[in-house]
RNA sequence: GCCCAGAUAGCUCAGUUGGUAGAGCAGAGGAUUGAAAAUCCUCGUGUCCUUGGUUCGAUUCCGAGUCUGGGCA
Protein backbone atom coordinates (compact mmCIF):
# COMPACT_ATOMS: atom_id res chain seq x y z
CA UNK A 1 0.00 0.00 0.00
CA UNK A 2 1.64 3.68 -0.57
CA UNK A 3 0.33 6.42 0.65
CA UNK A 4 -1.68 7.41 -2.30
CA UNK A 5 -3.62 4.44 -1.86
CA UNK A 6 -4.17 4.80 1.69
CA UNK A 7 -5.15 8.57 1.02
CA UNK A 8 -7.86 7.56 -1.15
CA UNK A 9 -8.82 4.82 1.32
CA UNK A 10 -9.67 7.21 3.98
CA UNK A 11 -11.69 9.46 2.16
CA UNK A 12 -13.63 6.71 1.23
CA UNK A 13 -16.98 6.28 3.35
CA UNK A 14 -16.39 4.02 6.44
CA UNK A 15 -18.07 0.44 7.14
CA UNK A 16 -17.93 -2.33 9.42
CA UNK A 17 -17.74 -6.11 8.62
CA UNK A 18 -18.87 -8.47 11.46
CA UNK A 19 -17.42 -12.13 10.76
CA UNK A 20 -17.31 -15.36 12.48
CA UNK A 21 -18.39 -18.94 12.14
CA UNK A 22 -21.72 -19.94 13.20
CA UNK A 23 -22.94 -19.90 16.87
CA UNK A 24 -20.71 -17.65 17.91
CA UNK A 25 -22.72 -14.67 18.86
CA UNK A 26 -22.65 -12.44 15.75
CA UNK A 27 -25.97 -11.42 15.88
CA UNK A 28 -25.96 -10.40 19.57
CA UNK A 29 -23.34 -8.46 19.23
CA UNK A 30 -24.38 -6.40 16.15
CA UNK A 31 -27.20 -5.96 17.84
CA UNK A 32 -25.29 -3.83 20.61
CA UNK A 33 -23.34 -2.19 18.00
CA UNK A 34 -26.52 -0.65 16.26
CA UNK A 35 -27.68 0.82 19.59
CA UNK A 36 -24.59 2.39 20.42
CA UNK A 37 -23.09 3.41 17.09
CA UNK A 38 -24.98 4.96 14.12
CA UNK A 39 -25.56 2.16 12.03
CA UNK A 40 -27.60 -0.02 10.18
CA UNK A 41 -27.25 -3.78 9.70
CA UNK A 42 -27.23 -5.70 5.99
CA UNK A 43 -26.85 -9.51 6.70
CA UNK A 44 -24.23 -11.42 4.89
CA UNK A 45 -25.73 -14.75 5.13
CA UNK A 46 -26.90 -16.99 2.19
CA UNK A 47 -29.38 -19.41 4.63
CA UNK A 48 -30.76 -15.74 6.00
CA UNK A 49 -32.07 -14.85 2.87
CA UNK A 50 -34.97 -17.46 2.45
CA UNK A 51 -38.71 -16.53 3.80
CA UNK A 52 -40.21 -19.79 6.05
CA UNK A 53 -36.21 -21.02 6.83
CA UNK A 54 -36.31 -19.10 10.35
CA UNK A 55 -35.74 -21.69 13.43
CA UNK A 56 -32.94 -23.56 11.40
CA UNK A 57 -31.15 -21.03 10.09
CA UNK A 58 -31.07 -18.99 13.24
CA UNK A 59 -32.41 -15.63 11.81
CA UNK A 60 -32.72 -13.16 14.30
CA UNK A 61 -36.38 -12.85 16.09
CA UNK A 62 -39.02 -10.27 15.40
CA UNK A 63 -37.72 -8.72 18.98
CA UNK A 64 -34.16 -8.12 17.76
CA UNK A 65 -35.21 -7.09 14.23
CA UNK A 66 -37.01 -4.45 15.95
CA UNK A 67 -34.45 -3.32 17.80
CA UNK A 68 -32.30 -4.05 14.59
CA UNK A 69 -33.20 -4.52 11.19
CA UNK A 70 -31.77 -6.07 8.64
CA UNK A 71 -31.34 -5.84 5.37
CA UNK A 72 -31.16 -8.80 2.87
CA UNK A 73 -33.13 -11.26 5.11
CA UNK A 74 -36.02 -12.79 3.54
CA UNK A 75 -35.66 -11.47 0.21
CA UNK A 76 -36.43 -15.49 -1.61
CA UNK A 77 -38.71 -18.15 -1.86
CA UNK A 78 -37.16 -21.50 -0.57
CA UNK A 79 -37.43 -22.49 -4.04
CA UNK A 80 -35.68 -19.88 -5.83
CA UNK A 81 -31.47 -19.67 -6.33
CA UNK A 82 -29.47 -16.75 -5.07
CA UNK A 83 -25.89 -16.30 -6.12
CA UNK A 84 -22.56 -14.21 -4.96
CA UNK A 85 -22.83 -12.02 -7.89
CA UNK A 86 -26.37 -10.83 -6.33
CA UNK A 87 -25.14 -10.52 -2.96
CA UNK A 88 -22.29 -7.99 -3.96
CA UNK A 89 -24.80 -6.52 -6.21
CA UNK A 90 -27.21 -5.80 -3.37
CA UNK A 91 -25.08 -5.44 -0.92
CA UNK A 92 -23.42 -2.52 -2.46
CA UNK A 93 -26.90 -0.70 -3.29
CA UNK A 94 -27.55 -0.94 0.29
CA UNK A 95 -25.03 -0.06 1.61
CA UNK A 96 -25.19 3.06 -0.79
CA UNK A 97 -28.31 3.84 0.28
CA UNK A 98 -27.28 3.72 4.30
CA UNK A 99 -23.67 5.88 3.38
CA UNK A 100 -26.20 8.43 1.48
CA UNK A 101 -27.93 8.92 4.82
CA UNK A 102 -25.36 9.52 7.06
CA UNK A 103 -24.91 5.76 9.03
CA UNK A 104 -22.38 3.40 8.59
CA UNK A 105 -23.23 0.08 7.02
CA UNK A 106 -22.88 -2.68 9.10
CA UNK A 107 -22.31 -6.09 7.68
CA UNK A 108 -22.96 -9.08 9.56
CA UNK A 109 -22.60 -13.21 8.63
CA UNK A 110 -20.80 -16.44 8.30
CA UNK A 111 -21.05 -16.46 4.12
CA UNK A 112 -17.21 -16.01 3.46
CA UNK A 113 -17.25 -16.12 -0.03
CA UNK A 114 -19.84 -12.97 0.11
CA UNK A 115 -17.31 -11.08 1.81
CA UNK A 116 -14.66 -12.21 -0.01
CA UNK A 117 -16.37 -11.38 -3.68
CA UNK A 118 -17.73 -7.87 -2.07
CA UNK A 119 -13.98 -7.09 -0.85
CA UNK A 120 -12.19 -8.10 -3.82
CA UNK A 121 -14.70 -7.72 -6.68
CA UNK A 122 -15.77 -10.22 -8.85
CA UNK A 123 -15.07 -10.92 -12.93
CA UNK A 124 -17.51 -10.68 -15.72
CA UNK A 125 -18.76 -14.36 -15.90
CA UNK A 126 -21.84 -15.05 -16.75
CA UNK A 127 -24.82 -16.15 -14.85
CA UNK A 128 -25.52 -19.61 -14.05
CA UNK A 129 -28.16 -21.32 -16.68
CA UNK A 130 -29.94 -23.94 -15.23
CA UNK A 131 -30.55 -25.64 -18.41
CA UNK A 132 -26.69 -25.15 -19.49
CA UNK A 133 -26.16 -26.76 -16.32
CA UNK A 134 -28.88 -29.79 -16.76
CA UNK A 135 -27.35 -30.75 -20.18
CA UNK A 136 -23.88 -30.51 -18.90
CA UNK A 137 -24.93 -33.02 -15.94
CA UNK A 138 -26.61 -35.72 -18.64
CA UNK A 139 -23.55 -35.47 -20.24
CA UNK A 140 -21.46 -36.60 -17.22
CA UNK A 141 -24.20 -39.08 -16.66
CA UNK A 142 -23.62 -41.03 -19.76
CA UNK A 143 -19.67 -40.53 -19.83
CA UNK A 144 -18.68 -39.88 -16.03
CA UNK A 145 -17.08 -36.89 -15.00
CA UNK A 146 -13.80 -37.72 -15.81
CA UNK A 147 -14.47 -37.67 -19.57
CA UNK A 148 -15.45 -34.02 -18.76
CA UNK A 149 -12.56 -33.03 -16.74
CA UNK A 150 -10.59 -34.26 -19.47
CA UNK A 151 -12.83 -32.04 -21.98
CA UNK A 152 -12.19 -29.12 -19.44
CA UNK A 153 -8.38 -29.77 -19.99
CA UNK A 154 -8.95 -29.04 -23.92
CA UNK A 155 -10.96 -25.83 -23.67
CA UNK A 156 -8.97 -24.66 -19.77
CA UNK A 157 -6.41 -26.68 -19.23
CA UNK A 158 -5.63 -24.00 -16.21
CA UNK A 159 -8.81 -24.23 -14.91
CA UNK A 160 -8.59 -28.06 -15.09
CA UNK A 161 -5.40 -28.09 -13.30
CA UNK A 162 -7.19 -26.08 -10.44
CA UNK A 163 -10.79 -28.24 -10.38
CA UNK A 164 -10.19 -31.71 -9.56
CA UNK A 165 -12.26 -33.99 -11.34
CA UNK A 166 -14.37 -34.90 -8.29
CA UNK A 167 -15.52 -31.15 -8.20
CA UNK A 168 -18.73 -32.01 -10.34
CA UNK A 169 -20.23 -28.36 -9.18
CA UNK A 170 -16.54 -26.56 -10.31
CA UNK A 171 -16.74 -28.69 -13.03
CA UNK A 172 -20.33 -27.76 -14.29
CA UNK A 173 -19.70 -24.27 -13.65
CA UNK A 174 -16.10 -24.43 -16.19
CA UNK A 175 -17.35 -25.85 -18.73
CA UNK A 176 -21.14 -24.29 -18.43
CA UNK A 177 -18.96 -20.94 -18.42
CA UNK A 178 -17.44 -22.19 -21.69
CA UNK A 179 -20.45 -23.18 -23.04
CA UNK A 180 -22.31 -19.68 -22.33
CA UNK A 181 -19.58 -17.76 -23.92
CA UNK A 182 -17.20 -19.62 -25.91
CA UNK A 183 -14.33 -18.22 -23.93
CA UNK A 184 -12.69 -19.99 -20.94
CA UNK A 185 -13.15 -19.23 -17.50
CA UNK A 186 -9.40 -18.64 -17.55
CA UNK A 187 -9.72 -16.34 -19.86
CA UNK A 188 -12.65 -14.29 -18.50
CA UNK A 189 -11.30 -14.33 -14.67
CA UNK A 190 -8.18 -12.11 -16.06
CA UNK A 191 -10.18 -8.74 -15.36
CA UNK A 192 -11.73 -8.14 -12.50
CA UNK A 193 -14.12 -5.55 -10.96
CA UNK A 194 -13.09 -3.24 -8.90
CA UNK A 195 -12.42 -3.93 -5.09
CA UNK A 196 -15.19 -1.96 -2.84
CA UNK A 197 -15.41 1.74 -2.24
CA UNK A 198 -15.36 1.79 1.27
CA UNK A 199 -13.42 2.35 4.37
CA UNK A 200 -13.53 -0.76 5.57
CA UNK A 201 -13.12 -2.12 9.18
CA UNK A 202 -13.39 -6.07 9.93
CA UNK A 203 -14.09 -7.98 13.02
CA UNK A 204 -14.08 -11.69 13.35
CA UNK A 205 -15.91 -13.21 17.01
CA UNK A 206 -15.19 -16.67 17.86
CA UNK A 207 -14.69 -18.48 21.37
CA UNK A 208 -11.26 -19.27 21.37
CA UNK A 209 -11.64 -22.65 22.50
CA UNK A 210 -13.21 -25.11 19.52
CA UNK A 211 -15.12 -27.19 21.71
CA UNK A 212 -17.03 -24.66 23.37
CA UNK A 213 -17.99 -23.66 20.18
CA UNK A 214 -19.31 -27.43 19.58
CA UNK A 215 -20.95 -27.26 22.58
CA UNK A 216 -22.69 -24.50 21.45
CA UNK A 217 -23.88 -25.48 18.34
CA UNK A 218 -24.98 -28.81 20.12
CA UNK A 219 -27.27 -26.72 22.65
CA UNK A 220 -28.47 -24.51 20.00
CA UNK A 221 -29.71 -27.03 17.62
CA UNK A 222 -31.27 -28.73 20.55
CA UNK A 223 -33.02 -25.56 21.28
CA UNK A 224 -34.03 -25.37 17.62
CA UNK A 225 -36.16 -28.78 17.68
CA UNK A 226 -37.68 -27.55 20.94
CA UNK A 227 -39.06 -24.36 19.24
CA UNK A 228 -40.58 -26.12 16.29
CA UNK A 229 -37.68 -26.52 13.84
CA UNK A 230 -39.57 -30.32 12.63
CA UNK A 231 -42.79 -28.51 12.05
CA UNK A 232 -41.09 -25.66 10.21
CA UNK A 233 -39.47 -28.42 7.77
CA UNK A 234 -42.78 -30.19 7.70
CA UNK A 235 -44.48 -26.85 6.31
CA UNK A 236 -41.71 -26.88 3.80
CA UNK A 237 -42.46 -30.26 2.84
CA UNK A 238 -46.06 -29.49 2.40
CA UNK A 239 -45.77 -27.38 -0.22
CA UNK A 240 -44.50 -30.04 -2.75
CA UNK A 241 -42.38 -27.67 -5.06
CA UNK A 242 -38.86 -28.15 -2.87
CA UNK A 243 -36.21 -31.20 -2.88
CA UNK A 244 -33.14 -31.96 -1.70
CA UNK A 245 -31.32 -30.38 -4.95
CA UNK A 246 -32.42 -26.58 -4.24
CA UNK A 247 -29.51 -24.85 -2.21
CA UNK A 248 -32.31 -23.70 0.46
CA UNK A 249 -33.04 -27.51 1.48
CA UNK A 250 -29.35 -27.67 1.23
CA UNK A 251 -28.58 -25.62 4.44
CA UNK A 252 -26.79 -27.36 7.01
CA UNK A 253 -30.12 -29.18 9.85
CA UNK A 254 -32.67 -28.59 6.77
CA UNK A 255 -30.91 -31.48 4.61
CA UNK A 256 -30.83 -33.76 7.22
CA UNK A 257 -34.14 -32.92 8.92
CA UNK A 258 -35.42 -33.43 5.03
CA UNK A 259 -34.02 -36.81 4.79
CA UNK A 260 -35.27 -37.64 8.26
CA UNK A 261 -38.98 -37.10 7.03
CA UNK A 262 -37.97 -38.99 3.59
CA UNK A 263 -37.07 -41.77 6.17
CA UNK A 264 -33.03 -42.25 5.62
CA UNK A 265 -32.81 -42.45 9.07
CA UNK A 266 -34.29 -41.97 12.09
CA UNK A 267 -35.33 -39.40 14.75
CA UNK A 268 -32.08 -40.19 17.00
CA UNK A 269 -29.88 -40.12 13.88
CA UNK A 270 -30.81 -36.81 12.42
CA UNK A 271 -29.61 -34.89 15.79
CA UNK A 272 -26.00 -36.11 15.75
CA UNK A 273 -26.03 -35.61 11.62
CA UNK A 274 -27.23 -31.88 12.20
CA UNK A 275 -25.15 -31.26 14.58
CA UNK A 276 -22.13 -32.72 12.75
CA UNK A 277 -22.52 -30.43 9.48
CA UNK A 278 -23.16 -27.83 11.65
CA UNK A 279 -19.61 -28.14 13.31
CA UNK A 280 -18.04 -28.77 9.58
CA UNK A 281 -19.64 -25.58 8.56
CA UNK A 282 -18.52 -23.73 11.08
CA UNK A 283 -14.88 -25.65 10.38
CA UNK A 284 -14.98 -24.17 6.57
CA UNK A 285 -15.90 -20.84 8.35
CA UNK A 286 -12.90 -20.70 10.26
CA UNK A 287 -10.67 -21.91 7.31
CA UNK A 288 -11.43 -18.66 5.65
CA UNK A 289 -10.87 -16.59 8.56
CA UNK A 290 -7.51 -17.85 9.44
CA UNK A 291 -5.84 -16.42 6.66
CA UNK A 292 -7.84 -13.46 6.06
CA UNK A 293 -6.37 -10.11 6.25
CA UNK A 294 -6.74 -6.95 8.07
CA UNK A 295 -9.09 -8.06 10.33
CA UNK A 296 -9.59 -7.44 13.89
CA UNK A 297 -10.42 -10.69 16.57
CA UNK A 298 -12.87 -10.38 18.99
CA UNK A 299 -13.38 -13.29 21.12
CA UNK A 300 -17.40 -14.60 22.16
CA UNK A 301 -17.23 -14.36 25.75
CA UNK A 302 -14.95 -10.84 26.15
CA UNK A 303 -17.08 -8.16 28.01
CA UNK A 304 -15.19 -5.32 26.01
CA UNK A 305 -15.98 -6.46 22.37
CA UNK A 306 -18.36 -3.66 22.23
CA UNK A 307 -15.93 -0.85 23.52
CA UNK A 308 -13.37 -2.59 21.45
CA UNK A 309 -15.10 -2.36 18.09
CA UNK A 310 -15.93 0.89 18.84
CA UNK A 311 -12.74 2.14 19.45
CA UNK A 312 -10.71 0.73 16.33
CA UNK A 313 -14.13 1.96 14.31
CA UNK A 314 -13.65 5.83 15.38
CA UNK A 315 -13.43 6.47 11.65
CA UNK A 316 -11.60 10.22 10.59
CA UNK A 317 -14.03 12.44 9.71
C1' G B 1 -27.73 -70.27 37.54
C1' C B 2 -27.06 -72.62 32.52
C1' C B 3 -26.43 -72.10 27.12
C1' C B 4 -25.11 -69.12 22.81
C1' A B 5 -22.89 -64.80 20.51
C1' G B 6 -19.89 -60.63 20.97
C1' A B 7 -15.57 -57.60 23.15
C1' U B 8 -10.49 -54.41 17.50
C1' A B 9 -9.60 -46.37 16.19
C1' G B 10 -13.92 -41.25 19.63
C1' C B 11 -18.58 -44.37 17.29
C1' U B 12 -20.40 -48.62 14.02
C1' C B 13 -17.89 -52.62 12.31
C1' A B 14 -14.45 -55.60 8.82
C1' G B 15 -10.03 -58.47 9.12
C1' U B 16 -5.60 -61.18 10.35
C1' U B 17 -5.46 -69.74 7.06
C1' G B 18 -0.66 -67.38 13.89
C1' G B 19 4.28 -62.82 11.70
C1' U B 20 1.07 -56.60 16.18
C1' A B 21 -4.57 -54.37 11.56
C1' G B 22 -8.40 -51.13 7.94
C1' A B 23 -13.28 -49.16 6.12
C1' G B 24 -17.47 -45.84 6.94
C1' C B 25 -18.82 -42.02 10.23
C1' A B 26 -16.81 -38.41 13.66
C1' G B 27 -12.42 -35.27 14.15
C1' A B 28 -8.12 -32.18 12.13
C1' G B 29 -5.76 -29.33 8.07
C1' G B 30 -6.57 -27.15 3.21
C1' A B 31 -9.07 -25.27 -1.29
C1' U B 32 -12.87 -21.79 -2.44
C1' U B 33 -15.11 -16.25 -8.70
C1' G B 34 -23.00 -16.32 -10.08
C1' A B 35 -25.26 -23.48 -5.59
C1' A B 36 -20.86 -21.43 -0.86
C1' A B 37 -24.96 -23.49 5.40
C1' A B 38 -22.60 -25.65 -1.36
C1' U B 39 -18.75 -28.63 -3.49
C1' C B 40 -14.07 -30.86 -3.27
C1' C B 41 -8.80 -32.48 -1.62
C1' U B 42 -5.37 -34.50 2.21
C1' C B 43 -4.62 -36.94 7.06
C1' G B 44 -5.76 -43.78 10.18
C1' U B 45 -0.61 -46.83 16.04
C1' G B 46 -4.97 -48.51 18.29
C1' U B 47 -2.96 -52.07 25.92
C1' C B 48 -7.00 -55.80 18.73
C1' C B 49 -11.12 -56.85 27.05
C1' U B 50 -7.90 -59.30 31.11
C1' U B 51 -5.08 -63.42 32.29
C1' G B 52 -2.79 -68.31 31.88
C1' G B 53 -1.38 -72.07 28.08
C1' U B 54 0.48 -73.88 23.19
C1' U B 55 4.21 -71.61 19.90
C1' C B 56 10.40 -69.03 17.71
C1' G B 57 6.17 -65.67 17.72
C1' A B 58 -0.82 -64.86 19.92
C1' U B 59 -5.02 -59.60 18.53
C1' U B 60 -5.77 -64.43 15.84
C1' C B 61 -5.74 -71.18 18.47
C1' C B 62 -7.10 -73.43 23.59
C1' G B 63 -8.59 -72.67 28.99
C1' A B 64 -10.28 -69.37 32.81
C1' G B 65 -12.15 -64.64 34.24
C1' U B 66 -14.77 -59.85 33.44
C1' C B 67 -18.34 -57.09 30.85
C1' U B 68 -22.37 -56.58 27.09
C1' G B 69 -26.39 -58.55 24.19
C1' G B 70 -29.84 -62.75 23.28
C1' G B 71 -32.06 -67.40 24.76
C1' C B 72 -33.40 -71.04 28.62
C1' A B 73 -34.61 -71.57 33.67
Amino acid sequence: MNDTLDKDISSLPPALFLMGPTASGKTGLAIELCENLPCEIISVDSALIYRGMDIGTAKPNAAELQRAPHRLIDILDPAQRYSVAEFRKDALLAMQDITARGKIPLLVGGTMMYYKALIDGLSPLPESDQDVRKTIEAKAEKLGWEVLHQQLAQIDPTSAKRIHPNDPQRLIRALEVYHLTNRSMTDLMATKSAPIPYNIKQFCIAPDDRKVLHQRIAQRFQLMIDTGFQDEVEKLRSRGDLHLNLPSIRCVGYRQMWQYLDGDYDFSEMIPRSVAATRQLAKRQLTWLRGWENIHPLDTFSSNNLSKVIKLSQFQL
